[in-house]
DNA sequence: TGTACATCAGTGAACGCGCGTTCACTGATGTAC
DNA sequence: TGTACATCAGTGAACGCGCGTTCACTGATGTAC
């Protein structure tokens, strides 16, 4: 039946939340709609009638992932280095680590994102430009913008590296996981607060 | 019918290649058993003789593939600085971006091998382990020898982490793709030469 | 404000398809004598 | 060296199952008068 434009909204929300949550879990591939909407409270019917089909529910789902904490590096407010520490340890995170639906859609989707559309792609590079902004902007000024911005990318990808690597081995060597958490984290924020 | 014991390991090596670079291309979840069989030239009953079900011939697959190269940085014979420097020339590599086939296992499994089971998880963890020694190998020596892991592990979670952000772009925009490459490889080997 | 009705979000069953896995069977291999 | 036969890698068809997507239908919503 028909339904206030509040609730199909409301529904659609459930939907892109349940979709970016199972999506981090198991990978786009390793998740059926038939879940999402389950989880979303749904039928798989009315999936199809806010998104043209999986492709473009992915897309969506992983814009609104990003749109939910994991963009920004905390408070522009507090002293740029002591922001950093605090958002190295939120990333960095082993309990994060063993929770998908809480981490980075940037670290899940990492390969996913290759083999997917270009919609999921262009969900995928405003995430990670978002990303890079913010923990450019949390380095110290340098001389050279160009050198900023290029250890900017490079921290960005070993957080991103260090995570999936660390989730990668978890199950077969958790000290191991927790080693490379930790040593990255130590270099990083070492190469963040230098100059 | 029966064939040669050699036959047989040819064949099952023709199944391990497949496998290993199917995976590599399209995920674990985004093969099926049906493409690595008709790459290796066999019936999908003949895999069954030779792995026990699918987890166990990715666990293998990705050992394999981690056999064929980039464990190693290189000869030892040369200097190591221009050893670093060639590896990261063929690692952050815009045409093996293209060719996940060509690809470092660990880049392509990244996401996956944490989603899959605990074998999987070995294949990956030895993998990164074997890669981060060569890496570290490769490094000046340091006074710290923690100091200079936590880099080693840093090193490699920066390429892992750029090579799968570039890939995860290069849809959407090429440009940006090639550029996080650069300053990736720029940056690293500033680290890498450094003291 | 009250009534008539077009709209459309959501339902739930069905579609064809490809998935991972199994199994009775084949027949060359390679061993035992 | 020659023969008999057990072994077993590989075949190919079939299994049940869950996948993504479609669609005729429902009935409350919200608009037009």
């Amino acid at each position: 039946m028909k339904v206030t434009k509040e609730q199909a909204q409301q529904n659609r929300q459930a939907l892109l939340d349940a979709a970016a949550a199972l999506f981090k879990e198991r990978g786009i591939d390793g998740t059926g709609v038939a879940d999402i909407c389950q989880q979303a409270g749904l039928t798989q019917g009315a999936l199809y009638k806010h998104f043209s089909d999986k492709q473009d529910l992915a897309a969506q789902a992983l814009a609104h992932g990003f749109g939910q904490g994991f963009g920004r590096v905390k408070q522009a407010s507090e002293r740029s280095d002591h922001a950093m520490a605090t958002y190295l340890d939120s990333y960095l995170n082993p309990k994060v680590r063993d929770d998908m639906t809480r981490g980075c859609p940037l670290v899940s989707t990492a390969c996913d994102a290759g083999r997917q559309s270009e919609a999921v792609s262009r969900s995928f590079r405003d995430g990670f430009t978002e990303l890079r902004a913010g923990i450019e902007a949390a380095l110290p000024a340098s001389s050279d913008p160009q050198q900023r911005q290029a250890l900017a990318s490079t921290l960005v990808a070993a957080l991103v590296g260090a995570m999936a690597i660390s989730r990668g081995v978890v199950k077969a060597d958790q000290a191991l996981a927790d080693e490379v958490l930790q040593q990255v984290r130590a270099v990083v924020e070492g190469l963040s607060a230098k100059r």
